[in-house]
DNA sequence: GTACTCGGTATCTAATTGATACTTTCACTT
DNA sequence: AAGTGAAAGTATCAATTAGATACCGAGTAC
């Protein structure tokens, strides 16, 4: 099977791709996604889903999702301030493979917390630091 | 449709799924993926296909891999020396959802390069830093 | 006026990443 | 015998990034 795409190559130095690669591997952007895909959610919501994100971050991660074009953000003017982000087309496209990973991360992660603990055991045996 | 897997929730704090969604979103795993899947490569052929890795960096990153049990690492009693790193079973199951997303940011690069322009020309005229 | 909510900033520190240079082992060359 | 070279890394230090914690401003309710 031929997986190529013609006009970028991750591997190719600077090339976009990887800058967008690089997004989507992004230590939040995937719990984020996950608080999204089920439709608009205010900051707070979204701050208390994703369990240890500090405000901080947070923003930082929302706004460069908004500036990629794949969250956007809607102000309500209402008192208190309600802020709602949803995915926009463009991020829900990228729903699928993002779920595959988590799914498949939600399926092996026992497998690899055991190769780690052999791993770990294997390198005390050896009196390995 | 139910993507949900029983055991583990990507949201939870200190839950072995985010750090295996962790691992998999590091900046250079899905690169070095992409170099091994054909096949098993020695080290210097990957520190040449995945450009701009540092050898300190491709080391820790083979040597995560390693530990988590999704690349093999063989060394040949040759001179010079040959060492030969492959990926698992359990690392050839990540393939599929880490290749969707590699192809969907190959695919959709274009369109958040264009995303970004826009953002920032929008920034630009409201006279924002 | 005091307190409360929401959606964030500001500030400072800790951890991670990266650039560059160096090391080791053995073979081969001169 | 001394120097050169290749492979697979380490070592060292600087720069970047992430994280913890505290604080802010608008507005309404008490």
């Amino acid at each position: 099977m031929d997986t190529s795409s013609p006009a970028f190559d991750v591997l190719s130095l600077n090339c976009p791709s990887r800058v967008v690669l690089q997004r989507i591997g992004d230590k939040w952007t995937t719990l984020v996604f996950q608080v999204l895909k089920d439709g608009p959610q205010r900051f707070s919501v979204i701050r208390g889903a994703v369990q240890g994100i500090t405000p901080k971050v947070l923003t930082q991660t929302l706004r460069t999702l908004e500036r990629d074009g794949l969250v956007s953000r809607r102000i309500y003017a209402e008192v208190p301030p309600r802020v709602e982000y949803a995915l926009t087309p463009l991020g829900e496209t990228l729903l699928e493979p993002l779920d595959a990973v988590r799914v498949w991360a939600e399926e092996h992660a026992a497998k690899i917390l055991q190769a780690r603990e052999d791993y770990d055991a294997q390198a005390d045996s050896l009196q390995l630091p």
